[in-house]
Formats: C-alpha cells, structure tokens, sequence
DNA sequence: ATTACTAGTAGACGAGTAA
DNA sequence: TTTACTCGTCTACTAGTAA
C-alpha cells in the first residue's frame, strides 16, 4: 500500500472512523494531513477507490469510514512499531492444543520437505504436527512471527501434485526446540503448525484441550546460520 | 516530521538501525522503502541533514544509526497506533507518590487558573498539587495521555510574571475525581502533577512513596461537555 | 458551508553516469 | 562493487473557482 494512503487513514482511525461513520469534513481532513482541503479530498476520492474507505455523502457533511481491508493494512504498520518498540528476540503466544487434522503431519513427512528441515533446522519431525489455537489475545504476535523472514522451505512437486512453499520459524515449547510451520496458502488464521523430532503430545504429557505456551525465536541470526 | 521521513526511518529501524549502527546501502534501503538506488541515497542524505540519522560512510559499505530525536517521533507514530489498535477510553499509570516540590501548588491556585478550572473541569482545586513518579514502563502510556486534545487552562499574566498554557486531563484515583495538569513547559517527564478539590494524601491516606494507579480518562467527549 | 473540478507549478523520482 | 551527481519526466500539490 502506498504509504500516503497509510498515513491518511492513520489519522482517519485517529478522528474515530475505525468502527464507525464519522463526520470529516474535506478541510479538516486536510488539516489533520498538513495539506489543502483540495488534496484531502482528492486523497479520500482515492481512498474510496481503492476500498479503503467508504462514504455516506450527506447533503451537508460527508461521513467516513475505514473497511476492513484498510485495518489491516494500519495494523501490518502498527505490527512493523510493536517489532520496533516492544519485542526483544522472542515471542510468547499463548494457546491450546487443538485436535490435528492429520494433514500437516502428511504433508511434513514428504521427503524433500524432511531433507530441507534437516539441512535448515538441524532435525527430521517427528511423522505429526502439533496444532495449537492460539489465544485471541495473542493473534497480533502471530502476526509479527508471520511477518519475519523465518526459514524458507522450498515446495516440489510430486506425482503430479504440488507441495507449497513452506515457512518455519524456530521455537521452542517447554524448552523443547520445535518450530512452527506455516505454508504458503495456510487456511487456519489462528491455528499454529509445530512440528518437533519428538511426538510433543507424548514426550510433555500434554492432550487436546490443554494450554501451552509456544516461544517463537524472532533473532534474525539464528535463521542464517547455514549447514558448515 | 515529514511523512516520507517517518517511513524510511521506520525502515531503517526494522533492519536494526535504531541502536547500533547497521549496514545497509542505498539499494537495500532502495528495495526496502519501494523506490531505487537514487532516491534512497537522496533520502538518506535529507535524513542525515534533518538530524534523524547519523552515518560513518566507509570505504565499501556505509553504516547508519537513527538518531534520539529520530525514534521520539516514530515512538509518536507507534503512540497513533496504540490509541488506535490498544485503547479504549481509559489508561491507567503506575507510579509512586513523589515528595512534592511545592512549587505547583502555588501555580494552580492562581485565581485566573483556579477560575478556570472550575468553569471546564467543575471543580476548585486543593491548594496543592499530588506528584505522582510514574513507573518506567508506563512512560509511553503518559506520552498517549499527552498527545490527546484535553483540556486547554489558558495562561495569563499577573504582576510583570508569565503564567504559562496548562493542559488538564480527568482522571481518577482510588474513585476520586481529579485532574492530572500539564504545564505547557513541564520539565520532569515522569512526574504526573495532580489536582483535586480534596486533599487527596489526607483522604486516601496516602504518604510520599506509596504507589498508586491513576486512571485518565481518555474519552474525547467527556472533556468536551461545555458550561450549561 | 460544503465537495471537487481544472490549471499551473514545485518537487519527487528514476535513468544515466561519474567517482 | 559502492555513493550520489545532473537532468528530464511525471506526479502530487495548491490556488482559483464552480456547483
């Protein structure tokens, strides 16, 4: 997103139009922006078209508001600031062990995928992946993990089916070193992926339904080092 | 600040500029803000000229820092989005009761001031004022207190002595009513300075160096209710 | 008051290139 | 390889003004 329109809806959310219409008119727009009413106006016709921003055009003053498309770019921003601000080199999401599809673990098991981890992450999973929702409250952080480099595994193709990219980033659960695994097109938005050379459920004792907490490595080094 | 300055500087801090030196070209940089070579290594040298970054150009590679005054105003930018993404309507600081200097007790109970504060706020002051030393980590919620619009107490001139713009914001302590004042030129950063209509370390049964929470109101419409 | 058009201008950008 | 100059283009802005 080109980084005026950013700006512009900043200080939109800021005026109050973020979970509402708010009455903005041209001009105070424009002050709030440091520009004309002229350029505020273009600015929000160009917001409009973009589906940022939809508009009750009233007889006297126009109300705003920001879609949903828009929040999430700001909150891709408001992320790059809690990277800048708060984090340090780990992360603490909080969630429960969800019931496995199964399907992750099928997916981890094929061979270029297990070769890659090994040459990148120094281990072969475990045949399973451990799923965990994560906490409403600590999707924001998933978001930062998402948004780091972490460690590309590359997809393949194999009997005429495709493998996608994959990206893991180092953890660790209870001092286990694991990773979480994230394809490129993954579905859940709130479901971590782990996989781990050892069965987790087993090896921590722990069952569908318990709460765990997951520690995401964020240092960018440790994911550089390369096979010696 | 120039909008493409916070952006580029936002960048820059990402790659690990804000407290070390990093190195990092201008095609890097370039790749990173969406524009090329040139204009990154333009922007590098307005930001260098507006004091925001700091460079030791070495033979092959140059290496920059973001400057203090540079990360106080991406800290305002992560400030929009925290009453943004976090806030509600109300934030509550942290701090310890500090030995009062005195001295902003006897600014407060001015008549012009006191005149004032009854009109916008409802209530004549204590004569004498609460400092409150707010704990570290809740210095970036005070900087959100401060950036909101609050309560402009206008100054005024008394016998050949300036009395400076002081800005109220309503809060509470403990379920009293009172106002933390801002004056236009405050000095310490950490403090809060308190207004009430009762002697609060005498109500509350509070001494120098307890802690306390004090909870400002945030809501925009609160403060703006006018004199019926 | 508003919103938003047109026209003119300043400045932001990238290509080419030097050091 | 770097950084950063000049220069031409094009875009983003403001002023004037209509509706």
């Amino acid at each position: 997103m080109d980084e005026k329109f950013a700006f512009a809806l900043r200080k939109i959310a800021l005026l109050g139009g973020i979970d509402n219409y708010v009455a903005v008119s041209s001009r105070e727009l424009g002050d709030a922006l440091g520009m004309s009413q002229q350029s505020a106006s273009k600015r929000i016709l160009e917001l409009l078209d973009a589906k940022y921003l939809v508009r009750d055009l009233g007889a006297r003053r126009q109300r705003i508001k920001i879609t949903d498309a828009a929040v999430e770019e700001l909150r891709k921003e408001y992320n790059e600031y809690r990277r800048i601000f708060e984090l340090t080199d780990q992360v603490t999401l909080h969630g429960k062990v969800a019931t496995g599809m199964g399907e992750g673990g099928y997916y981890i098991t094929q061979k270029p995928y297990m070769d890659q981890f090994f040459a990148k992450l120094r281990f072969r999973p475990f045949e399973g992946t451990l799923n965990v929702r994560v906490v409403k409250e600590d999707l924001g952080k998933l978001e930062i993990v998402k948004s780091m480099p972490g460690v590309i595994i590359d997809g393949f193709e194999k009997d005429g089916r495709t493998f996608g990219k994959v990206t893991a980033y180092k953890a660790r659960i209870k001092n286990i070193d694991c990773a979480i695994v994230v394809p490129e097109r993954s579905h859940y938005e709130d479901i971590l992926e782990i996989v781990c050379k050892y069965h987790l459920k087993r090896t921590l004792s722990i069952n569908d339904g318990d709460e765990v907490d997951v520690i995401a490595d964020l240092s960018p080094l440790s994911a550089e080092d390369d096979v010696s």
